[in-house]
RNA sequence: GCGGUCUUGGUGAAGUGGUUAACACGUCGGAUUGUGGCUCCGAUAUGCGUGGGUUCGAUUCCCACAGAUCGCCCCA
């Protein structure tokens, strides 16, 4: 028990960090490519802000949240996404001053209770890209560019890029309507989850893989019947402008995304390869977001991927690049004295940055060589009481097995300059 | 939240209702004087996820719980 993280969480161990500095360096590097500034908001917040936010009717909301009163009464929560937080802090340290539309990125860590799975934790890694300020389709296309253009240069295949439209204020509550009626004839014929969904949110019955196949579903209504001109015109461009691109991507009518933020453009881009958690990256345009938080009309969209996620992806691919950090020496003693100087030599190799260690467990010389070797050192520098008498040390080079014997003094400059 | 599978040392694992829980890797020590990578020798689980139960006796059978994993769900 006290020596088991709790469950959904898990140690990012040295090993494993080569991979997770990796893919943030990654992030950073396209993010500043594509003109988004990172921000750091609070890992939590006022309950408040998820359920106004995400929506109240959502399962994030309704039953994944890490909620609690803290000391002083309030009802805080650990954040279970970063959309919201940041659509936050852009009203609280007003961003919008600028004029100007506003980019930004974030990396960190958020908490759902779900069950866990491989891919699927409680407290799991998320980047994502929010840009507030523009309602220009080409924005949505440049966002999704970048989630694209992020997984496809980490060399991930098997990616599939999907992409729909949700409506707006003006066109969703008419397709949702319709939608009620469609199914609502066929109600019986639905499964229990659907039968809730009826009311709760039609939409995703679309998605919804037990009832997938029946007969009632092709015949369902698009939205693109209902699709008002802003909407229609809005996705058109694009897929125009993706197309553009030279991005493949095919238009999922059933894509729908489970928060209720989301309005026109939806997409998700999945790694088929991971099974049933297979999304890593979704996101969309939420143009209501910031007046439902308490600011003007702005509009916004964004995405966010899973850095778990990812790395299992590319560990599948083995495109995790392991960052071989070697020692530059290893200092062999032999006997007290030996190991003063030693000791000193080290000091003085650390001052300058030169990657070095020693034995502290007082074994034998052969058992400090064989350290050494292991270590993957260049060098063994080597000390006895021949060396401490002459102010010098043994220079062992460990590849080529060569050795010669210098002074104390000139170690730094001889050797590693 | 629902259903299935799994859980043996630092690691990969074999195995049995009953005296020493195989093997391999790793780790540590040694093979005479101050020198590694090869080879050889030796050491390395009072313990078989946790807690109960059945039994003369359980790591092996039963139950519960926990964790991992797969599918559902959800989503990243």
């Amino acid at each position: 028990m006290l020596t088991n993280a709790p469950r959904g969480t898990k140690d990012i161990l040295p090993e494993q960090i080569d991979g997770w500095q990796y893919v943030e360096n990654e992030i950073r590097k396209i993010c500043a490519a594509y003109g988004y500034e990172e921000i750091r908001t609070p890992t939590f917040e006022h309950t408040e802000l998820f359920q106004r936010g995400i929506g109240e009717a959502t399962d994030v909301v309704e039953k994944e949240m890490y909620t609690f009163t803290d000391r002083g009464n309030r009802s805080i929560t650990l954040r279970p996404e970063n959309t919201a937080s940041a659509v936050r802090a852009y009203l609280q340290n007003k961003l919008y001053a600028s004029g100007n539309l506003v980019k930004l990125f974030y990396i960190g860590s958020m908490f759902r209770y779900d069950r866990p799975q491989a891919g699927r934790l409680r407290e799991f890694h998320q980047f994502g890209v929010e840009a507030l300020g523009e309602k220009n389709p080409a924005l949505d296309t440049e966002i999704i560019l970048l989630a694209w253009n992020f997984l496809k240069n980490l060399g991930l295949d098997e990616l599939k890029l999907k992409i729909n439209t949700v409506g707006c204020p003006a066109c969703r509550p008419v397709y949702r309507q319709k939608l009620q009626h469609y199914f609502g004839d066929v109600r019986d014929e639905l499964c229990n989850d659907c039968k809730s969904r009826l009311d709760k949110n039609p939409l995703r019955i679309l998605d919804c893989k037990v009832d997938a196949g029946k007969d009632f579903m092709d015949e369902a209504p698009r939205i693109e019947t209902c699709l008002c001109d802003e909407c229609r015109e809005h996705f058109a461009k694009v897929k125009e402008l993706l197309t553009a691109a030279n991005v493949d991507f095919t238009v999922d009518n059933r894509l729908v995304r489970g928060l209720d933020y989301y309005t026109k453009t939806a997409f998700e881009i999945q790694y088929t390869p991971l099974g049933s958690q297979s999304a890593l990256a979704g996101g969309g345009r939420y143009d209501g977001l910031v007046e439902e938080i308490g600011g003007s009309p702005t509009p916004g969209i964004g995405f966010a991927a899973g850095i778990e996620r990812i790395l299992i992806a590319l560990e599948k691919q083995n495109l995790v690049p392991s960052a071989q950090k070697k020692l530059d020496a290893f200092i062999v003693t032999a006997g007290s004295a030996a190991e003063v100087c030693g000791f000193q030599l080290l000091n003085n190799l650390r001052q300058k940055n030169i990657a070095a260690t020693m034995d502290f467990a007082g074994r034998s010389m052969k058992a400090q060589m064989k350290q050494a070797a292991k270590s993957g050192a260049k060098f063994a520098l080597i000390i006895g009481d021949d060396e401490v008498a002459d102010k010098t040390v043994t220079v062992k080079n460990l590849e080529t097995s060569a050795q010669e014997t210098i002074s104390v003094d000139e170690v730094i400059t001889k050797i590693f300059s």
